[in-house]
DNA sequence: CGATTCGGAATGAACGTTCATTCCTTTTTA
DNA sequence: TAAAAAGGAATGAACGTTCATTCCGAATCG
């Protein structure tokens, strides 16, 4: 197995773990034994824990962005590119359940907690800067309400992470149309 | 100091730092030595760690149900019935953050996903069944729109959530007119 | 009524377990 | 064969829980 494939294998194993379990289901011991790989061995490419949960949180936030950009075209009147990128986003957690349960996991522990602020506060550079600015063009264009953007993000993240939570705890059963309908009722939520 | 003081000290012990730091952010002993009690004595009230967590999040959940039935009046229209309902939720988050910062812990734990299960299925007698039957109402007046329960109740409680959290954490201030735009915000959502 | 006994509540040191991390040996690579 | 990587047993810290002991107010006795 090539470098490259271990640390693929060790991170592949601990966002499972973790998603499944929490971090603390997720021992050290059994990453290293779910990546097929000694326990010191991740220690030879994350410093400890704490760094291997940090960076596998880079390394999903930049992919959902990612796949969120393909779907976006700014030449779109704003209610559709803000339905593109709901159902965009609904889509990517429904699709990668693994990786959703890994951000709830992330955002409800200490480590959330900072990131969380970075983002609201826009400090972070990497961060949901799309919605960001969507939200931000929408408020001074009077297409959205005029409250803080806190409160928009709330109305919008809020009802989007809890159906994906609902669906991939097999509460409802998200189709292309209640997916729809979801987005469509966050926008009736935010819009003027 | 009493047997039930003793008791309530512990609970009120196992609240705050839970609230505060988490579930593996308070250790028995902690709970004990912030309570003025030896770690043992709270085995005398608690068979054991999970059975206080448990047992706390019942008390809770208690008060709120308690709570809002105070500001609840069948006689008033069905918009005005749920703003009331909306803003008592929100208030109370709010000036109690210890208590809702412990239910997100409790939430966001192995513990919550059947409690949550049981809310959303509806086999749960005491929970938050003033909402079930308010939006079961409002589904079959077509006063709302016609999605699954479980999506109104994302609608609505995702951003109660996020917003309530948002204050406490101290991302924004929300005042009475802030909350008041909120749940209109929600209502505006979930309205047909 | 004062002294003594008694029972259960309270205690906290000690135990066994679990975990992240380290360290030294073995294996692989160049 | 020398250097780098991998392995996994060893380590020590932290945790929930237990249990032998202490403590204290009530009951009993002389």
């Amino acid at each position: 197995m090539s470098k490259i494939d271990k640390r693929d294998e060790i991170v592949r194993a601990a966002l499972e773990l973790i998603a499944e379990n929490g971090f603390h289901g997720a021992p050290m011991a059994m990453i290293a034994s779910r990546a097929n790989v000694g326990a010191g061995t991740i220690y030879r490419y994350f410093e400890n824990k704490d760094v291997l949960i940090t960076e596998l949180y880079r390394d999903i936030e930049e992919n959902i962005m990612a796949a969120l950009q393909e779907k976006y075209s700014v030449g779109e009147p704003f209610r559709e590119r803000f339905l593109h990128l709901g159902t965009g986003l609904l889509h990517h957690f429904i699709h990668n359940p693994l990786v959703f349960r890994y951000l709830e996991q992330f955002h409800n522990s200490p480590y959330g907690v900072a990131s969380r602020r970075d983002k609201i506060l826009g400090t972070a550079t990497s961060d949901c800067n799309v919605f960001r600015e969507l939200f931000q063009l929408g408020i001074t264009q009077q297409i959205l309400k005029d409250l803080p953007l806190v409160i928009l993000f709330a109305l919008f993240f809020g009802p989007v992470l809890s159906v994906a939570r609902d669906h991939i705890l097999g509460f409802v059963e998200l189709d292309e149309a209640l997916i729809h309908h979801t987005i469509e009722a966050c926008w009736d939520g935010i819009k003027r």
